[in-house]
RNA sequence: GCCCCCAUCGUCUAGCGGUAAGGACACCACUCUUUCAAGGUGGUGACAGGGGUUCGACUCCCCUUGGGGGCGCCA
């Protein structure tokens, strides 16, 4: 076969979400045709009319595009070729290979051994014998989805099937389709399944399990997919995070992927994340973190622009998400987003309160002494730590409260950066706010 | 019930007859620091069980157990 002949597709059902499994099995098949010249394709299999429209095709271009995953050629729906499959099944009626019942038309399995050289999972064999024979039309003359698969595989000219492993007993009722048409079947790679926490198929009932969930939890098409890429497969070497797509597209190979089922794991997805996100410049993030910041609530366009820059910038390599950078750059821009309940600080509070105030009073006094030039971080700084030593405390007894009044939190980037970011009044302002709130 | 696939740390994995069983996430400790995070360093942690084959098995074979998938006029 030469390389210009190899021909992949991924074929989903348009059901309303583009699911993890699949985009997994659709990077797998676009990492094979880009490695080796060859064409991704899409089919569409909208044969079930019930559950499918065309919002729900839309929804699968739109995670592909998102992920990055182009196709080739026009996208091809099953159903239009209805037609042809009805054809072909009156031949194999007509050539003995089938045979009429009640009305359906059955596929006469052969009764010997069924076997292929499984690209991923090596050997493996039926018999026929232990495979009913099943219906490939039925007596409305629809084609069922088996024999469709066959009938669209051979006429688009597939070389390889990449898909999932749930579809390894439907392998040798289609490679009797293939032969009893007198076509030669193509290779098969059949790639694990993506399993939940609780080790059963990853279903709706876990959680996030379409691509577009991970969208809007703040996840990076790059990240997903090198995620994606890694569970089931592996480079052979010590790589992880994959910068360039390129280089994933070098390293992938078919005969490296897993045979066992993977489970996802959502913290090394969003560790990958971070990883991704603290190497993305901040002016590629501005246009991410604006929606999900509108989502909260904040209007991005309403606070000054270089404030917002620094604002995601500074929080950028301590996040996961980019939700993550918007929760924590709204908390800096607007005091109102500042949340209430935070544990650590509450507790910061209530294991010495009279420090925790007098210690904040003594800071107020001397930040609001401060005028506006003198509010930067190097000389916040040396104020700051000089009243930590002029009374006595360490350093932490002074800035732990501040970041507690600023954030609401007791996590933060450094605080005289914090302070800056924030502002001199607003910073002064959310200092005396709590202050007034002594209870 | 029948058929098929699978089995290394909690998770993702490397290993392809002789290794102190390696890496990553998570976790823990230490460090850095101004707190937390990030970073850096180190640590806890695995070959499901039983038979073979072999001088020698995580590696090969068989059985058991466990897990998964499939057995529609669904896709």
């Amino acid at each position: 076969m030469t390389l210009d002949s190899i021909r992949v597709r991924f074929a989903p059902s348009p059901t309303g979400y583009l699911h993890v499994g699949g985009a997994r099995t659709a990077l797998f098949n676009w990492l094979f045709a880009r490695q080796s010249g060859g064409k991704f394709l899409l089919r569409i299999e909208d044969t079930d009319r019930e559950r499918s429209s065309d919002e729900h095709t839309q929804v699968i271009r739109d995670g592909l595009t998102w992920l990055g995953l182009d196709w080739d050629e026009d996208i091809v729906f099953q159903g239009a070729g209805i037609e042809r499959h009805q054809g072909l099944a009156d031949d194999l009626l007509a050539q003995g290979h089938a045979y009429e019942d009640d009305g359906a038309v059955r596929f006469r399995m052969p009764h010997e051994e069924i076997a292929w050289e499984d690209a991923v999972g090596g050997h493996i064999s039926f018999q026929g014998s232990d495979i009913q024979d099943w219906i490939i039309l039925r007596s409305d003359r629809t084609p069922t989805y088996n024999f469709t698969v066959v009938a669209d595989d051979a006429d688009m000219r597939i070389s390889h099937v990449i898909r999932g492993a749930d579809h390894i007993s439907n392998t040798p009722k289609q490679i009797a389709v293939f032969r009893a048409l007198g076509q030669e079947p193509p290779v098969f790679a059949h790639v694990p399944m993506i399993h939940g926490q609780d080790g059963r198929k990853l279903s709706k009932r876990h959680g996030a399990t379409a691509v577009g969930d991970y969208q809007n939890l703040g996840i990076l098409p790059q990240a997903l997919r090198n995620f994606l890429a890694l569970l089931g497969w592996n480079p052979k070497d010590e790589r992880e995070v994959f910068a360039d797509i390129n280089e994933l597209i070098q390293a992938f190979s078919l005969a490296d992927v897993q045979r066992k089922s993977a489970i996802f794991d959502l913290a090394k997805l969003e560790w990958m994340n971070g990883q991704y996100l603290s190497q993305t410049p901040v002016d590629q993030l501005l246009p991410l973190v604006e929606p999900e910041m509108k989502r909260l609530g904040l209007d991005p366009a309403s606070v000054p622009h270089d404030k917002l820059i620094k604002a995601i910038d500074i929080n950028r390599e301590r996040a996961r998400t980019t939700m993550d950078i918007a929760e924590r750059a709204a908390v800096r821009l607007d005091a109102s987003f500042i949340k209430q309940d935070d544990e650590k600080a509450k507790n910061l509070i209530a294991k010495d309160p009279d420090g925790f105030y007098s210690s904040l009073e003594a800071t107020h006094q001397l930040l609001s002494g401060l005028n506006h030039s003198a509010w930067e971080p190097g000389r916040l700084e040396n104020e700051l730590r000089g009243l930590a030593e002029s009374l006595g405390l360490g350093p932490g007894k002074i800035f732990q409260p501040i970041r507690v009044a600023i954030t609401g939190t007791t996590v933060s980037e450094g605080i005289h950066i914090l302070l800056d970011v924030v502002g001199r009044e607003e910073s002064l302002a959310r200092i005396k706010s709590v202050l007034d709130g002594r209870t």
